[in-house]
RNA sequence: GGGCGUGUAGCAUAGCCUGGAUAAUGCACCGGCCUCCUAAGCCGGGGACCGCGGGUUCGAAUCCUGCCGCGCCCGCCA
């Protein structure tokens, strides 16, 4: 609806010059009406009664007066208590539709031409995905789907925590159970089980702790067979992480994954970098930078550790080493972190020490985003029946589970292979759509009955609608060709409703990628549901009559298909049965 | 102590950046609607001192400021 703002903000210029508002901007003061009542987009004039000393009613009333032939065909212009209305006609939001029909893209337009690294996921070698991994990678990866769509070239990159000290202890508990006959495959395959021995013997025996931090020295100076064991760490984490990454339907591949492991060389890069800019500072035996205003407790300033005391480096510096990897090898020039809040402030620090330092520069934007909790019923953290970490691999295939309980309920003769496809896609499509659906800044209570409940603002609630969309299109026993029709005379109020959400769906797109915020498309998918469910209820589709049968069908294609790649931007599936 | 975030009907949220008219949506609640393209739906209804107090403005949920509740962060972990 965006593009009503140009023919009246351009219509609303020679006005305001009549009035003597030569200097006022006319597209400041447009806006979108608050209310479906006001119209589509709604002018206020009260700011000027004082210069012009007149009442703002009259002011408006005079403004609509002369604005409305400016607007012919294009929009109604009204005018009430000081506010000049703007209503598109039929006709214009006709040839607006006329165009969706045969874009692609439903009018979202590939028109930011950025190379931009998103990080995102990043779960760590030898443990398993749990619930705190959820909202990175399903927010990480409509991010990435939202911000290819409009048009940049996007990079993944997994940044596991492949690499540091707990690696000793871990490499030493796969030898233990290797020279025990335990083939590591076995060894490994509760991966949180097999952390928790390490970690308990680690603390629980003197002998192994000191082979632990041997290792670690081994594995640093690049011993072979340590490596080797390394290597077959990551290989079984690698496996259950794409496991993972399968179910959850998400872009991630191995081949995204850029771990702790691959910047190692580049620390002592970052080292003498700083140094050559002269910003490291010696602070009680380690290597530091102060990159701004952070204080600590005592009010003093606040540094980032470049160089530990004992000479080792800090995640810190291995952000930085990141940052020069994207910026210089992949020629990134936007840098965008999907990590939780908590490190808010780290990675402010990290941005501020990279500008500083020259490593990044005007060209560059960093942008952390962060995003709240996942929560337990109770409000407090979310645990499992047994009352510890909640694996993402049972979550989803509880959800699957659940949805596939209610599918087989509405649908009883269901084949097994399409029972297992659908409640796969409704499943995941529910969790991943609450997780999205709000501001992702926000901690929200993970409800199983809410989100799978297929009633009110959920992800069933949206394949819902594109199902019976589908639906419709397959009854059709004429089949119409894609396009053809060239206008739409929108009699019915069911069919203008639905017609004003479908135009405004690339906006929704826009806002997304700007804010990095997925929930602007969530929001609007779900306007424009609910403004089908009402059109799918008042205005009978395949009925006899050519034309209203051909416009109707026109509709449901397009809603459908903005669903359809909505729903894709937010990685959710859309199923054409249900 | 300092910094950051958050607070909107019984519950869960949108709107806040970019100030406008009667604060929007879902759940729950009340009342209607299946000889008709999937009722996982639709239509109607009740329910809100937008945390509290000041300020700016013709106009504040939105901007500024001071409090209060909750959460997170504040150097050799990531």
């Amino acid at each position: 609806m965006r593009e009503l703002f140009d023919p009246v903000a351009k219509g609303l210029a020679g006005v305001l010059i009549d009035l003597g508002l030569d200097d006022v901007e006319p597209k400041s003061i447009v806006g979108g009406a608050t209310d479906r009542s006001h119209g589509d987009i709604a002018i206020p004039f009260h700011k000027f009664a004082g210069v012009l000393r007149r009442p703002p009613a009259e002011i408006a009333e005079e403004v609509a007066g002369k604005l409305s032939p400016y607007l012919d065909k294009i929009a109604y212009v009204s005018s009430k208590s000081g506010f000049v209305n703007v209503t598109a006609t039929p006709k214009w939001l006709s040839s607006r539709l006329v165009e969706f029909c045969d874009h692609p893209s439903f009018g979202v337009k590939a028109d930011s031409l950025r190379k931009v690294v998103v990080d995102y996921s990043s779960p760590n070698i030898a443990k398993e995905m749990h619930v705190g991994h959820l909202r990175s990678t399903v927010i990480g990866d409509s991010l990435v789907r939202i911000l290819e769509a409009k048009g940049n070239k996007v990079i993944r990159e997994n940044h596991i925590g492949d690499w540091g000290t707990p690696f000793g202890m871990l490499i030493e508990r796969l030898e233990d159970l290797d020279s025990s006959g335990i083939d590591p495959d076995e060894a490994m395959s509760d991966l949180g089980q097999f952390y928790r021995d390490a970690r308990a013997q680690f603390d629980g025996d003197e002998n192994f702790r000191a082979r632990a931090r041997a290792r670690v020295v081994s594995l640093q100076t690049g011993d072979e067979p340590t490596l080797r064991r390394w290597g077959q760490l990551v290989d079984i984490s690698m496996s259950h992480f794409q496991e993972v990454y399968v179910l959850l339907n998400v872009l991630l591949t191995e081949d995204d994954v850029m771990g702790e492991s691959k910047y190692d060389h580049l620390l002592p890069d970052v080292v003498e970098r700083l140094q050559k800019k002269g910003l490291l500072e010696s602070n009680d035996g380690a290597s530091v930078i102060y990159p701004g205003d952070w204080l600590n407790r005592d009010g003093d300033p606040l540094p980032l550790i470049i160089k530990k005391r004992d000479g080792g480096y800090n995640y810190a510096t291995s952000d930085l080493a990141c940052i020069i990897d994207r910026v210089e090898r992949l020629q990134a020039e936007d840098l965008v972190y999907v990590v939780g809040a908590e490190q808010k402030q780290h990675f402010e620090m990290v941005f501020a020490s990279a500008r500083k330092s020259g490593l990044i520069d005007s060209r560059h934007t960093t942008s952390h985003v962060p995003f709240g909790l996942v929560l337990g019923p109770g409000g407090g953290k979310l645990k499992s029946r047994s009352g510890g970490v909640v694996k993402l691999l049972d979550l989803l295939n509880e959800a699957i589970d659940r949805a596939s309980a209610s599918v087989k309920d509405r649908n009883p003769d269901i084949t097994q292979e399409e029972l297992g496809r659908l409640s796969r896609s409704i499943g995941i499509g529910a969790v991943k759509y609450s997780d999205l659906k709000s501001d992702r800044t926000k901690d929200y209570v993970f409800d199983w009955e809410k989100m799978l409940s297929f009633e009110g603002e959920t992800g069933p609630y949206l394949q819902y609608a594109h199902a019976r969309i589908s639906s419709i299109l397959r009854n059709d026993k004429f089949q119409q060709s894609k396009s053809g029709l060239t206008s739409f005379s929108l009699a019915h109020e069911s069919e203008m409703r639905l017609a004003r959400e479908i135009l405004k769906y690339p906006e929704s797109v826009d806002q997304a990628a700007e804010d990095l915020a997925p929930h602007r498309i969530c929001k609007q998918l779900h306007r424009l549901s609910q403004a089908f469910a009402a059109f799918y209820e008042n205005c009978p589709v395949l009925v006899e009559d050519d034309n209203t049968r051909n416009e109707r069908l026109a509709l449901c294609r397009i809603a459908g298909g903005i669903l359809n790649h909505g729903l894709n931007l937010l990685g959710i599936d859309a199923p054409d049965r249900m």
